[in-house]
DNA sequence: ACTATCGGATAGTTACAGTATCCATACTGA
DNA sequence: TCAGTATGGATACTGTAACTATCCGATAGT
């Protein structure tokens, strides 16, 4: 197909094509002649995962350049993949000096049974977490830890499960993209649905009855 | 304080704060000639916030201000915060008009045996991410949605308890901020770190030894 | 008195993510 | 066949968000 009709088949603009053509985040057509192209499939499921990475994960187009490239390295290992991954979902302000929120991370790793590697992205990222939360004065906050740990060691199976469960290698990868980038995205939303359902309970049983929400 | 002191205290540039004041984000300092105003701790405070949603949380300065509104209006119950605040921390793009989307949704909702209410935010961006996840072939990820809810369950109480265990009514609006905000990221950091340990442990059982990560 | 700082208003900057325009070709339908 | 549309690629432009910088007359502190 041509450049039309891969606009029409994913929705996306023809010059955002171009744009990211240009940028790196959709391969070159195949060119059946100087000024003439031809798009695959493939393009347009590639396509339609930049703009989900884009629109619902929010990813800058340099950190969704990052995970298409760990997705075509072909020497990648799913779990090098799911590291490159997770730092380009990340807020890229990582780090923090902070001694006490870097001793209470540590702590909570250790006691989880974990490795400590404190160079890892998601240990910098739960570092700066923590930092910030007792600069606003939370440092209470750190004792939700172990309970987001239980959840999340059942989350990690059920991950790894759907990566794997696809087939090829490349169907894997992908899944890591979807698991990570849809995965956060969908645990925000059953969350705040989770969230409400009880508190919507709770203030039932003081003020009965009338609906509310948005 | 003046607006120096302010700003080294809060590790916020000055032109940053004016900018922010301007923007509603802070309220203005008591006045105490016709250019001169003073700042309290509570401007410390509350311009840390403002740092931690927008730098941690990725929040747009026009959502920030949406957030400090419900803080700020005594009228607010906790349960309306919650909706005001998982709104604001939500991607915009809500919604889908995907019918099969939507109906994985419903019946994942009534499965939780969860009150049914599509009009609500947390509701809406469930639905654009499994439209989402059916645009680019994952049509197989709602089945991930009911682990998610198991490990959201006991989430929503600890986040509930914590934002009960404050004090005060405005400790308790805040905690609803804190909790959202850092407990994504605190959520998607852990999350990381489990799938991280998991992968590396079946990782090991196949090329055993030899360190990795960046 | 004098100099640094202040608040407030206005204007400018930077980065990002597209959009728009050109142009020389290539395809297409009457 | 040939007018008219579409294409790939290069270059230039736009819009928005989030700051920054400059300027001003008015204090504040010494």
């Amino acid at each position: 197909m041509r450049i039309a009709e891969l606009s029409r088949r994913s929705g996306v603009p023809v010059p955002t094509i171009k744009y990211y053509l240009r940028e790196g985040l959709l391969p070159a057509g195949e060119l059946t002649s100087r000024n003439q192209a031809r798009y695959s499939e493939d393009h347009v499921h590639r396509l339609r995962l930049v703009r989900a990475m884009v629109e619902l994960g929010g990813l800058s187009i340099a950190a969704v350049r990052e995970v298409l490239g760990a997705l075509d390295d072909p020497e990648k290992s799913l779990h090098k993949a799911m590291g490159t991954i997770s730092a380009a979902v990340a807020p890229p302000d990582l780090g923090s000096d902070d001694e006490a929120a870097h001793e209470q991370a540590r702590a909570f790793v250790e006691r989880q049974g974990w490795v400590y590697r404190p160079q890892s992205y998601a240990y910098q990222a739960l570092v700066g977490v923590l930092a910030t939360a007792r600069e606003v004065g939370h440092e209470r906050f750190a004792e939700m830890l172990d309970g987001f740990a239980d959840a999340a060691r059942p989350l990690a199976e059920a991950d790894l499960a759907y990566v794997l469960g696809g087939g090829s290698k490349d169907e894997a990868l992908e899944g890591v993209v979807v698991g990570t980038v849809l995965g956060d995205a969908a645990m925000a939303a059953v969350r705040a649905l989770a969230r409400r359902e009880l508190s919507g309970v709770r203030q039932a049983e003081e003020t009965p009855s009338q609906p509310c929400d948005p």
